[in-house]
RNA sequence: GGGAGCAUAGCUCAGCUGGUUAGAGCACUUGCCUUACAAGCAAGGGGUCACAGGUUCGAGCCCUGUUGUUCCCACCA
């Protein structure tokens, strides 16, 4: 036998076994005739990411479902890969040029893009290592990355598809602007968040004289835009100056007062300034009413020629001078503070500037359709299912998808354009010369894609889409995607209407959201707070068993949940508490041949155990197909814990030393090696440890059958058997922890019991767990021993003489607690026993469980009535 | 302005389609180095399941309202 340090270390352990499963290549996929497959791709994280909690608690959900899967049989691949990640990424690049003092200018866009390619080779894939650390069980010979050839080409098939059918089309059009990023955004990437601000008041006279017009803003500055004042057509107070003009103030231009319903009267003053180049509802109004656009502002939001002597000033500066000078010149009427949402870059929280500019858009609309439809008809399901609507509500109020960005890293747009005839080009092939005059002056479009353009292909250009490959027939429609609901809108809802619309089918049947991973104290982990806990860290600590485990016990899908390094230590400790449990059942094996089938008779405790180990299963089977991981995480957690460690393996120690020694080794063995299964996709390192040390070990855990519910160990009338003893144990146990007698105080057990032949069964049970010193039988009639202490169960009256200890008077007072206790208790069963719409209208099990509890409590009421008696 | 979640023990949270006397971990109290584990064992204290109504034989769970809290969406300048 070998020895076994007392404490587990994961360091020993973990990364010698990721090691040995990618030397024996258990995560590769295959296509087995007669398997079904079971597909999940990864949320490909950022390519320069770090492993974050958010991370592991995603991919340790989706490695839970993948390997139970395997363990079923399923043809399972779990699909990796990392995502470009367009804006952030050059974000990065473009700060560390910075510290070299270089600019994305100065070295144009061919420097760059090797620049870029290089880092991504540097800093790329840190994050793949660090999935492995978790135990991420991987087809990693399939990795993928959202701009390499394949996924490139999926882009560019995808892109010149819609472009052909009229989804996407180019326009002049005002979108969300960065001006940190200096790139269009889409409404998706703008975060609104409520700010404090000025209203401020001003006054636009009338070119007359006859007098003003006020208007309230918050954003003074884009007044040197404005085109017109709107007033609504029904406000009495402005109708009659409808059609006149207005001197826009410290421009000198004159203006339009227009009447649109735009307006709301109660608002404001019930004028507004209309800024068409700066404001989505005046782009509207202006639209309606042909108003000239006057772009104020550039892409780094500083101002244009166009705002005349405030031409060059920063957006904000320019505020502040707008604000003096309308002051100076008695314009301003008056500020108030106010409080309005404003909108910022998701990435870099600039603050998002509307502007009209030239970008490249998806017609929504005939996608967004079937995507509703994929949903509402059930054929995609989330779990839990209350996100239907937030997806729901998102696809039907979705306006055109702005994909064109205006920087480097990334998809270029595949249009070329002809100088010389002006023909736009867009082809699966890049052009030589223009199509319509020969042209060989063609240029490419300098833009490139919304990054979650290529991430939307995910599941079918990692799989060789467009070419049909036998991966793509076989692992696609995916089946589950694990996923934050953060990025339900962006990625998605886009996924969805991508898949259906290149593939003609859902990208994936089941998305099972989870909530974000906070501090303790419930706050979002952050890089500005400094809350954040590093996955690795706590690997570190305590192992990635730990960290998974800790993760994945007590959450529930959808919902938020708080870290605490609390959670790891117990879940370390458990780990701890399963390494020695397998410690015991090695030191005891003795030979080999312990690895013996089970016996087929068998004893009371055996059949217990088997058939609580058996209920298990199909619960714990059960939970895992309905997506609820907390919940059979902390089942089979219960089952080693609490029955198999603190009940089965104490009853196995005596009999260890006894007759049958080989059939309690067999079932020990069994019991381990069935619950190391079950545990294994929570806890895979440890598991495959101990199940490689057990006796009878075929193979990697990785590949083990998933244990089977198996009717022949279903035992209720020995698990009611058990419970007797178990009651008495648990009895005997209280009342001398209750006089603080040690364990090493054996005394006699004094029995009067209609079922002697469990309890004489028993026996070694009693003396070992109840510290009896020897166990007697008193005839039922017989008057009880003198000066010992009483225990009551449903089947027993048990009676200890622990002489000076036995405090009668304070044994009177417990027993007489009891009796009331189990009298009120027995009241409220017979209350309902003896209501007849309980009777007709209650399912007959809880009916018979009523019945069952009744004639437990009137055993108990008689013993206790007796013991007080007596 | 619309929508959703959450509110259960001191703390963090489970509680699956309503069905025994509401659970776990941590913390706390007491006793144990019982030859797997002190990261452990045993025993124990601690909850009017936010509040008010309702449906039901039966409600932590379903319905209505209220309060508190978190989040998502939204073009009131």
């Amino acid at each position: 036998m070998k020895e076994l340090a007392k404490q587990y270390d994961p360091k020993q352990v973990e990364d010698r076994i990721y090691a040995d499963w990618l030397a024996q290549d258990v995560f590769r996929a295959e296509h087995r005739e007669g398997k079904t497959p079971y597909t999940i791709v990864i949320p490909p994280p950022n390519v320069t990411a770090q492993l974050h909690m958010g991370h592991a608690l995603d991919n340790t959900l989706q490695d839970i479902l993948i390997r139970f899967k395997r363990m079923q049989g399923f043809d399972t691949l779990w699909l990796p890969g990392t995502d470009h990640a367009a804006i952030a990424t050059e974000v990065k690049i473009v700060a560390a040029m910075k510290e070299e003092g270089l600019t994305k200018a100065d070295l144009g866009y061919e420097k760059f893009m090797e620049r870029a390619w290089v880092w991504k080779e540097k800093y790329g894939g840190a994050i793949i290592n660090q999935l492995k650390k978790l135990g991420s069980s991987c087809d990693w010979s399939r990795e993928r990355f959202t701009m390499d050839e394949g996924c490139s080409r999926a882009v560019r098939e995808v892109f010149v598809n819609l472009y052909k059918k009229g989804l996407i089309y180019r326009g002049n059009r005002l979108v969300n602007w960065c001006p940190g990023c200096v790139t269009a955004l889409s409404d998706a990437e703008v975060e609104h968040e409520d700010h404090d601000g000025n209203f401020w008041h001003i006054r636009y006279p009338l070119t007359d004289g006859t007098g003003y017009i006020e208007v309230a803003t918050t954003r003074p500055e884009t007044m040197l835009g404005d085109t017109a004042v709107a007033v609504h057509p029904e406000d009495e107070r402005y109708t009659h100056l409808v059609g006149k003009t207005l001197i826009l103030p410290l421009v000198g231009k004159e203006i339009p007062i227009i009447a649109d319903a735009y307006v709301e009267k109660d608002f404001g003053t019930g004028a507004v300034k209309i800024t068409p180049a700066h404001d989505p509802n005046d782009y509207e109004v202006g639209q309606r009413h042909n108003l000239p656009i006057v772009d104020v502002m550039t892409d780094t939001a500083a101002m244009t020629g166009n705002a005349g002597k405030y031409a060059g000033m920063d957006r904000y500066a320019c505020r502040k001078a707008i604000v003096a000078d309308l002051e100076a010149q008695g314009f301003l009427v008056k500020t108030e503070k106010t409080r309005h949402s404003v909108g910022h870059c998701q990435r870099c929280k600039t603050v998002v500037e509307p502007r009209i500019s030239l970008q490249w858009f998806v017609k929504m609309a005939p996608l967004a359709a079937p995507a509703i439809e994929a949903v509402t008809d059930g054929s995609i399901k989330f779990v839990p299912g209350r996100f239907d609507k937030q997806y729901l509500h998102w696809m039907e109020n979705l306006r055109d998808w702005c994909i064109s960005r205006q920087i480097w890293w990334g998809h270029r747009i595949p249009v070329w354009y002809c100088p010389d005839c002006g023909a736009q080009i867009c082809e699966k092939t890049d052009p030589a010369a223009c199509p319509q005059c020969g042209s060989n002056r063609l240029t490419q479009d300098d833009d490139t894609l919304d990054t979650w353009f290529s991430s939307a292909l995910w599941p079918f250009s990692t799989l060789g889409w467009p070419d049909n490959t036998d991966d793509l027939s076989y692992f696609y429609p995916t089946n589950t995607l694990v996923t934050g609901y953060d990025i339900i809108t962006f990625w998605v809802s886009r996924m969805i209407f991508s898949g259906l619309e290149h593939m003609n089918e859902k990208p994936f049947d089941t998305v099972l959201i989870h909530g974000l991973v906070r501090d303790g104290l419930g706050r979002k982990m952050s890089k500005s707070l400094g809350n954040g806990v590093d996955p690795l860290d706590v690997i570190n600590q305590y192992g990635a068993d730990a960290l998974r485990f800790a993760l994945v016990t007590g959450n529930s899908p959808g919902n938020d949940m708080r870290w605490t390094e609390e959670k790891a230590q117990a879940a370390r400790n458990f780990a701890n508490k399963i390494w020695n449990a397998a410690r015991f059942i090695l030191m005891n094996l003795g030979s080999a041949e312990a690895a013996a089938p089970l016996p087929g008779a068998l004893p009371a405790e055996d059949a217990w155990i088997l058939s609580r180990l058996n209920t298990t299963i199909r619960e714990v089977t059960d939970n895992l197909e309905k997506f609820e991981l907390g919940l059979a995480a902390g089942k089979v957690q219960d089952f080693l814990w609490g029955e198999f460690c603190d009940w089965y393996i104490e009853l196995a120690k005596p009999r260890l030393q006894g007759a049958d020694a080989a059939a309690v080794q067999s079932v020990l063995v069994y019991c381990m090696r069935e619950t190391m299964k079950l545990l294994h996709p929570f806890m895979p390192f440890i598991t495959e440890e101990i199940y490689q040390s057990l006796p009878g070990a075929d193979g990697t855990i990785v590949r083990a059958d998933w244990p089977r519910f198996n009717p022949a160990f279903d035992n209720p009338a020995m698990e009611r058997q058990m419970l007797l003893l178990m009651d008495l144990i648990k009895g005997v146990r209280s009342v001398r922890a209750e006089r603080n007698v040690p364990p090493s105080r054996k005394a006699r057990l004094l029995l009067q019991t209609d079922a002697p032949e469990v309890f004489h069964a028993g026996a070694p049970y009693l003396e070992r767990l109840a510290a009896a010193a020897a166990l007697e039988f008193l005839p039922t009639d017989s008057p009880p021993p003198a000066a010992s202490v009483t225990v009551v169960t449903n089947a027993a009256k048990a009676f200890i003489p622990l002489g000076d200890l036995v405090d009668m008077q304070a044994q009177q007072a417990r027993l007489q607690k009891e009796l009331a206790q189990a009298e009120k208790f027995l009241a409220a069963v017979q209350a309902k026993l003896s209501n007849d719409s309980f009777i007709s209208k209650a399912p007959p099990k809880v009916v018979e469980q009523q019945k069952e509890q009744e004639r437990k409590l009137e055993a108990q009421i008689a013993n206790l009535r007796e013991a007080v008696s007596q």
